[in-house]
DNA sequence: TCGTAAACGAGACGGTACGTCCTGTCTTAAC
DNA sequence: GTTAAGACAGGACGTACCGTCTCGTTTACGA
């Protein structure tokens, strides 16, 4: 629950808002949600590599200048929409099931590549994460680890009920879990529940 | 073993350069290593999306024609490169130890990421492998079939030798061992031999 | 000197400053002329093409939305400029000595734009005048005006003492005296006393 | 007579096409001409101020690469179209009588100036030429030059002619011929025949 | 051995997008 | 209501690559 503000507070944005009205007219939060949907719609409509930042200027019926005064690249616009997306799959509550909540690792994962703009984005941003330190050490520090400390909260409770081994690494364990999610999303194969179900007891009872 | 010649067709190259006998000057061999030279050393040095087949030609001392005679754009060109740097990273021997070649397995993979020219340049092709079905479909019916079906045969020999459970699914085996490796490829943590261990006896054994 | 008068009061500036106190904080002067003389510096360091508003708001230490309050475009503050700089050179005393007067013509034209900020302004503006009625109709109703009426004044002085021909048309005069020292400013030659001489001398005799 | 083949050189263009071919594609003269032709008629209907090489691009149907291929600048593309434009309005014919040479030097002037596209091109150019020397220099060397050349030829044959003074300075006559004309141009006052006689026969009898 | 035809390097070509600069308008808080 | 500051939509800049094209030259083969 607590790990959930964590989460909001992923949605970054214009970073605090609040007080010190700097002099000069203030920037328009309007403007910053209209480039911000235009930048969703056309990474899911063409992928991050056709985005072009004249398009989103446009769409949003925006000058580039405006954009550029807000993000210094198009990572960095992209990184602040996909920490926004990332958020609401984050968290992981705690049913008293170990089972369950370990599928709900699993389903978690895959539900927000299938069922929101964050598939299409992280799909377009893949390779800038895993290349690009500007985006992807940002990614890492914050969903990443997000989701980590939830998985390992889940390992915890399973430990204390007596579920799961007491020497479970939990590091090793989130690779497991969602590890194969985003294997198939890369190199082929079903993302749905029965699957979440296949990872979680094939992991739960071992290969052996 | 028979999937090593299979692998190494992967090799792929100018299809079928035997035979027929086209009149005029015939495409030479050399230009075309000096293209996929080229292109390795660009990909690594500055990542897919900064790969321009202007430097390509420059580097490669060729004129943009002769790319474009051979390939029909960007994403074929680096799709052949990937194939053939691929190959080599695939094939697990019959040690007649199941738990060692579980860990060969993923070490497999590991090794080719970290140890050869292939890290880089499927780092760089991520999002245009899980994005543009033109580079993941033959990427998925080739190199990733190829690694399904080497560790489908370990486990058949592990189920064989009284190693493993006989209702192991290959396929979630297959993500279990490499999904993790992939995962921390992308998201952060150590490549080695102890991350390749770790996950095989968790996997093993499993977490309950 | 009458004309004197005329030409000062060329000097324009902010239409009717005097009284009619209006509502509101009062418009200031001292801004006024930081502009004015932001803009001249600027001219003449970099030309009119590249004069920009920006610039000029900088450097004056004013914001853009005062220069704006103020002149409808860049041409009518370059103009108010230009009409001010020009006032000056364009009276010429009655000496007595038709020669010296007509050699005064020359020589005032030639001062204006080689001693003063005139001399860059007006080469900046050259081809707005000629070709932007909206510059060039008041430039011409009255600094071009005053220096007709200027020479006229001296022909008819000349005439009086015997010294000219009775039927010297006193445009084409002007014209004569005044357009070789233009010409040597757009095209080459030096701008002297001793040219002036020369203009003045061959004009009096003639070329026959 | 030899001076005209001296004036029609001035056509400038692509220096001296002939021989030597470099390899690669040659440059088109078609796009060549498309892109002069352009640049005429924007200057024409717009000025040189509100030149934009994207409008010159698009009007000749020709990408704005292949405009910078050619000329460096704005100012480059306008100059060899001044040269080419100038280069007709340039020689004074020998027809025996010394009035009827002076007032072609003035006519020819004018023509150039309302009958020909040089006239807006110039009016548009005259800052530039007084301002930039990458410009002027150039324009003077030639088209000013040659204009001094046909005048002073003009004046040699007067006094060949017993119709002009020995000691008249040639480069002043040239401006006193011309410069009313140039001051018509930016100052006001009709450009036409009678304005060319009337600067004619003042100059030939002097003011006194 | 010579002609033919494709491959080759070079680079021009029409385009699209880049990131920057400036324009003229606007919106705010301070005076 | 004026001011400084600066955000805003828009448009042009000059550059970099795209993918196509047109040259002159090179190279292998088959007649």
């Amino acid at each position: 629950m607590g790990d959930f503000d964590n989460a909001t507070s992923l949605q970054a944005g214009p970073p605090t808002r609040l007080a010190v009205p700097r002099p000069g007219r203030p920037r328009s939060d309007k403007v910053h949600r209209a480039i911000l949907d235009a930048t969703r719609e056309l990474i899911v409509e063409r992928g991050f590599a056709n985005l072009h930042l004249e398009h989103v200027a446009a769409r949003a019926g925006v000058g580039k200048t405006t954009i550029y005064r807000r993000w210094a690249s198009k990572e960095a616009l992209a990184l602040e929409l996909l920490l926004a997306l990332a958020a609401p799959h984050l968290v992981i509550d705690d049913t008293g099931n170990t089972r369950e909540e370990l599928t709900a690792a699993v389903s978690n994962a895959i539900r927000g590549l299938t069922r929101s703009a964050f598939g299409p984005v992280i799909r377009a941003l893949l390779s800038n994460i895993a290349d690009n330190p500007a985006l992807g050490d940002p990614f890492r520090a914050t969903v990443v680890q997000a989701r980590r400390v939830e998985i390992a909260a889940v390992i915890a409770r399973g430990i204390e009920r007596g579920d799961l081994r007491r020497d479970v690494n939990t590091d090793v364990a989130t690779e497991l879990l969602v590890g194969p999610v985003y294997f198939r999303l890369m190199f082929g194969g079903e993302l749905n529940d029965e699957f979440a179900t296949s990872v979680v007891d094939t992991l739960l009872q071992g290969l052996a």
